[in-house]
DNA sequence: TAGGGTCGTGCAAACGGTTGCACAAGAGGG
DNA sequence: CCCTCTTGTGCAACCGTTTGCACGACCCTA
């Protein structure tokens, strides 16, 4: 611990009392400068390093948080931890993590484990828990959930209960259905994955916006294996269908993909069938072709997270749920509808493929956005948008 | 901090003294069966849960570790974080964690905290420390180094110091020439980032590798920006250059990175030149082609970090450094040369493309692994290598 | 039956800070 | 000149465990 030095060693040299050395270091206004200065200079010398065990134990706070992480392989939930990481060490406290990996059993280990390091507050991200159990084992640390788009589809039901952080994924999935509809994709579907919540929101806005377009060709579903993207087969049902203009995949890492086993069997992306995803992942920007997503503010939500979390603490009052905004990135795996260019796959051979196609600079700019940035519901424009659901 | 209860409600509750409740919890042998019980049935139903505050300051451990981990966006560092989480979590300790970075200043502040925190030890990956500063600065803890592989080239020299983790990136890198000339390249390049060592290292292998087997062309040397990958013009300087057969690359970010850039300007992978990475990030697997690189094991990295760590700590002496072996993932980008395919970029749109091959299974089992899997130097082929230096 | 071991438990002292409260000294007001 | 405030500091208790040591009970053996 501490290295040898300890509070009444500076107290000693600076010629005060333990409690006055105490006092001084952490700024207490009853301190005069020039005491306060002499105890400092007297820290400094003996390099004295505070044993926080101690101080925990006494002013029963730690100024730590805890973090339970889905998958820090997944560079999402990295980005996610690093803003909140960030954040947290910004604002003087410390981070510990688990990971939970989906696996309610170790989700719960953690947060006993958590709740015993004497963490001031706990967040808990994708978490696979009932919110309400999650909440419990927290006791009595307050908890700050950061999920996927939960809402249902039916506005006004299910308020979102506070301490809550959120990306606007209707608003997200809206911009996409705008954005295909723009340019010119009629027949659609989408890719589903697992049994989410955010998998069914996700979806049933695409249905409800396409309505909304007056497109009457309803949207056609498909479905992948709960995370299975990698596993052989995991894919070949849906690739060996007839396929629509458009699929729109629950995520990035599910379109990635898609992307790799449409090319295994000859359909080429966008020719045959353009592809669209959801988080912009670092890769997708350069994938081949390059894939048009969704943005969603990763570090933000891990930022937005710990602050809250500490306002939490600090206030005592649980921040209103937020909502983050996405914004669309339109890129090569969307091109407009041109021509008579949408065949079956069979003649893919003939065809000059994408990575023939003359070099084109990432359409990010090119297009502008035209998926105007509305957000669906409350959802603001600012960086963080307070929905007080 | 702990609900309610303390330990001498248990005690009470048990009909025990404080100090017996506190031996039975740790199932101290000195304490008979009928008591420990009984203690145990108390914690339960009050359910108790200690104060790791007044346990660590008594105790003066916290069974807790630190890890300063360079950046959680890339999940290259995710996975390690993961593996030594784990690990960790499986021996009883509690991972707290700050990213560095890369910035000096962030990595000593977060050494800091550790030592403030009073964790057991420390655990420092890709640090742009100085390893006797580093060192230092986690005093009295003991302190584990994740890094790329910095042996110097010439053998016997700088012998690795204990406590160090690296993969075996000499051996990597043989096994990638021995794979080029096997498929028969022979006019090759590296591609370098930045000034690390492991990016001398990894080079100056490929040059002696080459001169091994007895290639008369000298290896060709580009350079890419420091961790620029991604910005616009980084790679261009690169790319317009006459290209040689194959470019093997310092790691899979910049590999895909180049291969975003080549397709921009019309040259084909691997028609016009094969690439290599290093690493096997996910999506290597499923670029378009897919990536020839070398497959690290990061989660055994981390896992192995946490262990030599928990080791130090409960033998008091320093595991000695561990070489983790690799192996080469052939993959699309490094097909055999057949015939005249090798041609100037100018007939870029008239020859089919890499996307419109017959679908091709990932020779990852197809093509049998070329690259033998014989570590260079010491290291053996079992899971976790130790090499005395 | 006394003496020497075990065995199981309890006493009380740490661990190193923070903080409620008392108090001394000096300032200002009546 | 006395009294009341304000300002700055110190005293000592306390946070909830772990742990060195002492001790009583019991079992053997001599």
């Amino acid at each position: 611990m501490g290295g040898r030095t300890r509070l009444i060693d500076v107290a000693t040299h600076a010629g005060v009392s333990q409690a006055t050395a105490s006092r001084a270091l952490v700024d207490d206004p009853r301190i005069s400068a020039r005491t306060r200065a002499a105890v400092k200079a007297a820290a400094a010398e003996l390099q004295y390093i505070p044993n926080a065990a101690a101080r925990n134990l006494r002013s029963r706070r730690t100024r730590t948080l805890g973090l339970v992480i889905v998958d820090l392989s997944d560079p999402f939930h990295g980005m996610v931890a690093q803003g909140f990481e960030m954040a947290a060490g910004e604002a003087g406290y410390t981070v510990i993590f688990a990971s939970g990996l989906s696996d309610p059993v170790r989700e719960r280990r953690a947060l006993k484990v958590f709740v015993e390091h004497g963490t001031d507050g706990i967040a808990l991200v994708s978490s696979v828990l009932d919110p309400r159990e999650a909440r419990s084992r927290a006791e009595p640390d307050p908890l700050v959930l950061v999920q996927p788009d939960h809402r249902t589809l039916m506005p006004g039901r299910d308020p979102l209960p506070d301490g809550v952080v959120q990306t606007d994924d209707v608003g997200g999935v809206e911009q996409i259905v705008d954005h295909l509809i723009e340019r010119g994709y009629r027949d659609i579907g989408y890719v589903g994955a697992g049994v989410l919540p955010s998998n069914a929101v996700r979806r049933e806005t695409a249905v409800r916006r396409l309505r909304h377009h007056g497109v009457r060709r309803p949207l056609r579903r498909f479905q992948a294996g709960i995370e299975g993207y990698r596993s052989p087969g995991a894919l070949a049902a849906i690739v060996q269908q007839s396929l629509p203009e458009a699929l729109i995949c629950y995520d990035d890492k599910l379109a990635l993909a898609l992307l790799d086993a449409l090319r295994g069997l000859g359909v080429r992306v966008p020719d045959h069938v353009a592809i669209v995803g959801f988080d912009d992942v670092p890769f997708a920007s350069i994938a081949n072709p390059r894939l048009t997503t969704v943005t969603t503010p990763t570090h933000e939500m891990g930022r937005v997270a710990a602050r809250g979390l500490i306002q939490a603490i600090q206030t005592g009052t649980m921040p209103p749920a937020t909502l983050l905004p996405v914004r669309l990135a339109p890129r090569e795996s969307t091109p407009p509808v041109t021509s008579a260019d949408r065949r079956p796959p069979a003649r893919a051979t003939t065809t000059p493929s994408t990575s023939t196609t003359s070099p084109r600079p990432d359409s990010d700019s090119a297009t502008g956005r035209t998926g105007r940035p509305r957000g669906s519901a409350g959802a603001a424009l600012s960086t963080t948008a307070m929905v007080h659901a």
